[in-house]
DNA sequence: GCATTTATTCATCGGTTGATGATTAATAGC
DNA sequence: GCTATTAATCATCAACCGATGAATAAATGC
């Protein structure tokens, strides 16, 4: 007579094993897969239009397992956000001390803009889909009014503090308000240019590509510290006639 | 004997009147008054972050109103984002179309970019609330993967060609990619300045306020044409030189 | 003046969502 | 070797979500 078992799966997903899983060099970490695939989830569609179910079913575990580790779904939100935020922050600092050290006196706005950047765009040039999520993800936050600013601000503005210290130096006649609003416009820019939303792609039909980090690294710090540059030196012509804006005449006089 | 008659309303929401209104003067637009709500919402939470029946509350409407009028929820943000993209894209068009005339060869990038931005910035100082919620709308959507840079294009590609066309000659030497991609730093820094997300505030220290839109009139035009202008004008000392970059050394050596 | 169209609310449906308490199994501490 | 803790799944809940067909009332067209 045939043992009673379970004669089949019956559907396509098995159960899987309960309870604490053995200790064995292969065995992945789970709380490491629930942060790659929020970070792959939150990052295309923002915290709203992701459900928890979706990250659990990427990731391979249940959804209980996301409350375990992150409590709430904003608590695995802001576990993602700031992952990686330490990581580059560090490089950041570096990377500007390191200039700053080398320069010595000959520090120029577009060095400093360089040091900023490189950490940045040399992740991004280096291919990785996860950190190419993560850029994506921070242009977001960035451009998130309810709740952006706040979080931008909490994870970011030490760095942005250190990075204006060494603008200063190299522009000794900016007010804080150019070098605030200058760091604003290098703000949007770059993080538009790391988000690879495709619509540079489309507006030059194919001629330029979102993906082309080396392109963006080319040309963005000459571009920004031109603009650094231009509000923060004293024009030799004279600021106000610098910044005379063209007045829009009615076109029915 | 009393009259049989509902003694009380019960709960505090009476019940509205069914069926078509009275065609009074007095009678509000629905259809407007959705749109109102949807874009404060929409800019506010980006399109998952909004449910349909908080647009409806807020519109004080029936949810089936917006099915009547937009079928899905996707239709309702589409006529949201689309109802003012017409009228500042027109705008746009003739404020460049304005200054080309005007100006004839004495054209620059400062003053083609001035006059693409004039129209958006007056908007803004203007100081309509709902103009501000557009504003931090498109923000989002720019900064969106997964549709935002097809919705972005469909949208505003037109007003972008005919600014690029402009540029073009405003700068003959430029070459295409340095245009498009120029212009894609002026777009992260725009739409990141217009979106109110109150970073610069906290950033700042109180310093600059994200409201302030005559600040960012101000320096927005020469920190961005300085910037076209130091990648698309041959530089006297030769090309290259101007951009070469930082390298970052091995601080263990 | 009657029939059709337009504009609105009502009632409700099937599916999804974030969250949680119960259960199971392995490890860590003493 | 026993107990407490940690790490995982299971089963399920109440709330909410977008959508839709029916009902209702005014306006419009002929």
């Amino acid at each position: 007579m045939a043992v009673k078992r379970p004669v089949k799966p019956k559907s396509v997903k098995q159960r899987a094993r309960r309870g604490r899983p053995l200790k064995n060099d292969a065995t992945p970490d789970m709380r490491e897969r629930i942060l790659d695939a929020a970070e792959d989830h939150f990052s295309r569609h923002g915290f709203w239009g992701v459900t928890i179910r979706e990250v659990a079913q990427d990731a391979k575990v249940d959804t209980a397992l996301l409350h375990y580790y992150f409590d709430t779904k904003r608590g695995l939100f802001d576990a993602v956000f700031g992952r990686r935020a330490e990581v580059i922050n560090r490089e950041r600092i570096e990377s500007i001390d390191v200039y700053e050290r080398e320069a010595g006196s000959a520090i120029t706005a577009e060095g400093v803009i360089n040091a900023f950047l490189q950490p940045i765009l040399e992740r991004a040039a280096q291919g990785d889909q996860r950190w190419h999520n993560y850029f994506a993800l921070i242009a977001q936050v960035n451009n998130t009014p309810a709740w952006g600013g706040e979080t931008m601000a909490r994870t970011f503005d030490p760095v942005i503090h250190r990075l204006i210290r060494a603008l200063r130096k190299a522009l000794p006649d900016a007010t804080e308000e150019d070098l605030y609003w200058s760091y604003h416009f290098l703000s949007g820019a770059l993080t538009l240019s790391l988000s690879q939303t495709g619509r540079i792609d489309r507006l030059s039909n194919g001629l330029c590509k979102s993906s082309d980090f080396e392109s963006i690294g080319h040309r963005m710090a000459p571009f920004i510290a031109s603009g650094f540059e231009r509000l923060c030196k004293p024009s030799p012509v004279g600021r106000a006639s610098a910044r005379q804006t063209h007045r829009l005449t009615d076109p029915r006089s």
